[in-house]
DNA sequence: CCGACACCTGAATCGTCAT
DNA sequence: CATGACGATTCAGGTGTCG
């Protein structure tokens, strides 16, 4: 697995690579402006209280590693500056960084970048397609997390593959928003017990991406904060060269087999990040918020025969009956079910029209501007 | 416009008003702990570089604005920690924030926020739905904003109505992703010249959503930044109140003229879907008082496998466990708790029906009969 | 081999009130 | 302020078993 190559008199790289130890360290010894592209999954710091449980009672299996604990921001911003420096000084001038984080941490990231001489290019937001709930129901779900992709200092260039990312969107320009599962199934390692080798392995899809759009065939790719090895098994499908730095030995074993396994150009690889999109639902709600219908507006039925009225939340009132378009509408006429998408109408101009018209507006508009 | 209302023998806030200054100034001289909610919108520190140019050489308006010019990070910084200082001052023990920004500054916005003690709740993207593209495609299309949602500080209480965002997501939670608009079209204010009134004008859904889900009819609503009044609009359409700051007399002007026309949705319209944890208690032993049920009668789980006796006093007996209804559920159940309002069954003419049928009964009669 | 269904799980800052 | 009782709360998707 180890190998190395000389560049033009430099220091020789140890490509393909899993360094052991602290990734400050293990940076610093690498020779300076070497590396194409660091991509960074740092400890999110979550301060998490109490134990959590679904309403099944099950219990959540919280990250409460102890690589995860910090004492205070202060002590979270020492150690994020730290790395960043490392993480300067290491790149190629035309090299750029990607991080990734959570609301927990990712402000104190994304202000450090800035403070180091980054020069952020985009945020992107993963939006998971699968996320956990929020089981409480006292939060939005957290459904997802956000990278910041940086060059190296304001004016510097970078290497941005705007084609393939179009390709990859079918055709059209690739957004900052990228809506991707999240790691499960197979694609997610077991340990010895058959628990889950690391508690936040993150889907190869999502480094298909990253380094298909920033990297070019050849480019060294850092990880300093490995884990179970995602970004060395991408890279080395896409024919990237890889360097690991990982302190955790368990994760390093586990990586270490995983890349084993990993051949270049696995077509199923690419395809991961192929989705095809159903006809996207529309929630009532969002004709009110755009106000395309008002609260308070009365709605009738396409049989004239009962009438309700919007509220702000996207609920009907009628007669005694409250609840979506489609639970008032099958309350009302004592059916099981009822469409009300197709059964509700509205005034407008003196003339009724379906409020079926406003959802397919709506879909209209997403359909040209897809994903 | 210009209303005022006294709280308990406290200084008069000026609702539903524009203040004229400078927001830090304004803030500090209204009460202390006397706003529910605040939605700021602060400059962005968007730093163009030259004009930039479609691919057909039209020229794109850029936000080039004095007030959106600072010297440096540190001199944003400082404007930033002034301003949220005295928004903490502000608000009532249980308000809340939200501020709304692109990764410009909102990284270092959020991290002011952390060190000024507020506690983040979600940071919410807003997918634009149609976002202005790249033009150059040297980057990815910047296709959200980030808005972070926080309470006055860690373990404070603050305001989530979340059975009325559940309902306006076609009966699903919210999630941290929202599929918005841009502002444009008639929602979109113009000037005299018919030249767009403000750079950053936030379509009306966007604070729909915000003060639905995190304000109740009458709360106090104050917005920093107020621009053309989005949030004011807004707040006055869904009863609440509002306190506005801009110190940019043509903003004033239209944000003025604009509010004037807004009317209030009625009052049923604004009715929301109610959470289970706003109705009123009731004990178990009830029940056996108004004999629904008698002492000695057996109950049985939803899932039957177990059984439990009824005593005179509320408690249950099942297996060597006694207690109420929830404490012996759990300890059958070994689960850490449980509802023991919709665990438990009984009886009644051959159909076994739950015993929250019997408190939903009690709580009909004291909706129909207050006190 | 297929469908139905039960079961499991995911970077989570996930109560409130009375005593 | 600590303690304990009450009782509210989940979505998408994969895996595996059974008939």
């Amino acid at each position: 697995m180890t190998k190395t190559k000389t560049k033009k008199g430099a220091t020789a790289l140890p490509l393909n690579t899993i360094l052991n130890g602290d990734c400050v360290d293990a940076m610093n010894a690498l020779p300076a402006e070497s590396v194409d592209l660091i991509f960074a999954d740092p400890p999110y710091n979550l301060q998490l209280r109490g134990d959590l449980h679904r309403p099944d009672n099950s219990q959540v299996d919280a990250v409460d590693d102890a690589w995860d604990q910090f004492a205070s921001f202060d002590a979270y911003d020492l150690f994020t500056r730290d790395w960043l420096k490392a993480a300067q000084r290491l790149l190629k001038p035309n090299g750029a960084i990607w991080v990734i984080g959570s609301y927990h941490n990712v402000f104190r990231v994304g202000a450090a970048m800035q403070d180091a001489g980054f020069w952020i290019l985009n945020d992107v937001v993963w939006r998971k397609s699968n996320p956990m709930p929020n089981f409480r129901g006292k939060r939005l779900t957290n459904a997802h997390e956000t990278l910041i992709w940086a060059s190296k200092g304001e004016g510097a260039k970078y290497t941005f593959n705007y084609e393939a990312l179009k390709a990859l969107n079918e055709g059209v320009q690739m957004r900052s928003d990228w809506v991707l599962p999240i790691c499960t199934g197979h694609e997610r390692l077991k340990d010895d017990k058959g628990d889950k080798a690391h508690p936040t392995q993150k889907p190869e899809s999502l480094l298909h991406r990253v380094l298909l759009g920033t990297t070019n065939p050849g480019d060294v790719v850092l990880d300093p904060f490995f884990g179970t090895g995602t970004t060395g098994a991408v890279a080395k499908m896409l024919g990237r060269d890889f360097i690991g730095i990982e302190r955790e030995v368990a994760y390093r074993k586990v990586a270490e087999k995983r890349l084993a396994k990993v051949r270049k150009f696995d077509r199923e690889a690419l395809q991961v990040t192929a989705s095809k999109r159903a006809e996207p639902r529309v929630p009532f709600g969002q004709l009110i918020e755009r106000g395309m219908l008002r609260p308070g507006e009365e709605l009738f039925s396409m049989n004239k025969r009962f009438k309700a009225k919007v509220r702000a939340d996207g609920t009907l009132v009628g007669g005694d009956h409250r609840g979506s378009i489609h639970q008032v509408g099958a309350a009302l006429e004592g059916a099981p079910s009822c469409n009300g998408w197709t059964y509700w109408c509205i005034k407008r101009d003196g003339k009724p029209i379906s409020i079926d018209v406003f959802r397919q507006q709506i879909r209209a508009e997403m359909a040209e501007r897809p994903n």
